[in-house]
DNA sequence: CCATAAAGCTAATGCCATTAGCTTTCGGCG
DNA sequence: CGCCGAAAGCTAATGGCATTAGCTTTATGG
């Protein structure tokens, strides 16, 4: 019988893949085992259980965030840029179903990989801020704002939290727009 | 040997007290047994199954949630009204870390009781933001802005999303002076 | 008092995660 | 060319949780 030729990066990715189709609550070993066309236990040659595969795939979602953001804002600034990066995080979201929750599990302080990626994210937005004249505790705090905003829609959306028949789009649209808005008078309140 | 003597109602509530205890995620029949002194079957007298119980909780949950935002927004309006809102929400969250994930919960279409707490929810921060002059599409819109920036930052604050050694307490007072800003210019922008 | 509905129990099944220990493949080195 | 060791993969066993079936017992109302 010939090997299946695992190795832990293909089990994450596959991982990743795995979850956007099934959620990110159903992600499980037995699923990726199957998956992977391999007994169960074959898995921990690779990974050492399901909670470090979760940690292995919130690095993996994070990193591609960070690109997604870093590249959405590149060669543009304020207003512009805000909505570039409100957009590709949302996008990514809907492409990513079961990536995109991952992206919330807070760095182990020992995983330089994750630290590093979480860094690369936050300074993305934490750049575009910089165009609105923002810097030090103001620029923290907004970016906390949008990073609330944004997240906090993007699972408000998810989990069919609105109601109401008025397109979600549009209102995505105006609370970027309000961010903007925020932005442009925060000194002066 | 004498009966526990349970209903659904103390069955839900001690899930509540239990979530609060362990984290939403680890809220488990098995636990709710053992803390009820009962044996695990028992429960399905009174729930269910699982996703039943969680289900209860959320409108459980929700209703509280509605009231704490109503008798916050009660007498105040503006920004005041907006101040309270937001904070007795965090406040909410923090007193009961279990709880406030099932509030994410969207009601089942034919859940009268979740559906009636849900709206009363959002009716309450609706009715505050028509104090700044907001009604319609406009209304909604905000709302949906409110709901996401304050969900989104208590979600982030929970799971430990905030790194930098800059005071919380101050960002989330500095991200609602920015939700009063965006909705004072609401229509001018 | 006693009959019955509901409360609670034990037993059994199935799924998932984890650990232990065995077998087999593959790549490098004599 | 063959062998040998590390790593890949397997089976078996254990333990936790959810669920269903079917039994026993307690209240309670007639």
């Amino acid at each position: 019988m010939p090997r299946a030729g695992l190795t832990p990066q293909t089990v994450v990715r596959e991982a990743a893949v795995l979850a956007d189709e099934v959620g990110h609550d159903r992600l499980t070993l037995a699923a990726l085992a199957a998956r992977l066309g391999v007994a169960l236990p074959s898995l921990y040659k690779h990974v050492r259980g399901v909670d470090a595969l979760h940690q292995k795939l919130a690095v993996l979602a994070t990193t591609e965030v960070a690109t997604e953001l870093t590249s959405a804002a590149a060669g543009r600034a304020g207003g512009d840029a805000l909505r570039a990066a409100a957009s590709a995080l949302r996008e990514y979201a809907r492409r990513h179903p079961g990536r995109y929750p991952a992206t919330q599990r807070a760095p182990a302080p020992d995983d330089p990989e994750h630290l590093a990626a979480a860094e690369r994210a936050v300074g993305a937005i934490y750049a575009i801020l910089r165009g609105y004249d923002l810097s030090g505790d103001a620029a923290v705090d907004a970016t906390r704002m949008f990073r609330a905003a944004v997240h906090g829609f993007i699972t408000l959306e998810a989990a069919g939290g609105f109601g109401l028949p008025r397109d979600i789009d549009r209102s995505f649209d105006e609370m970027v727009a309000a961010l903007d808005t925020a932005y442009r008078n925060w000194r002066s309140r």
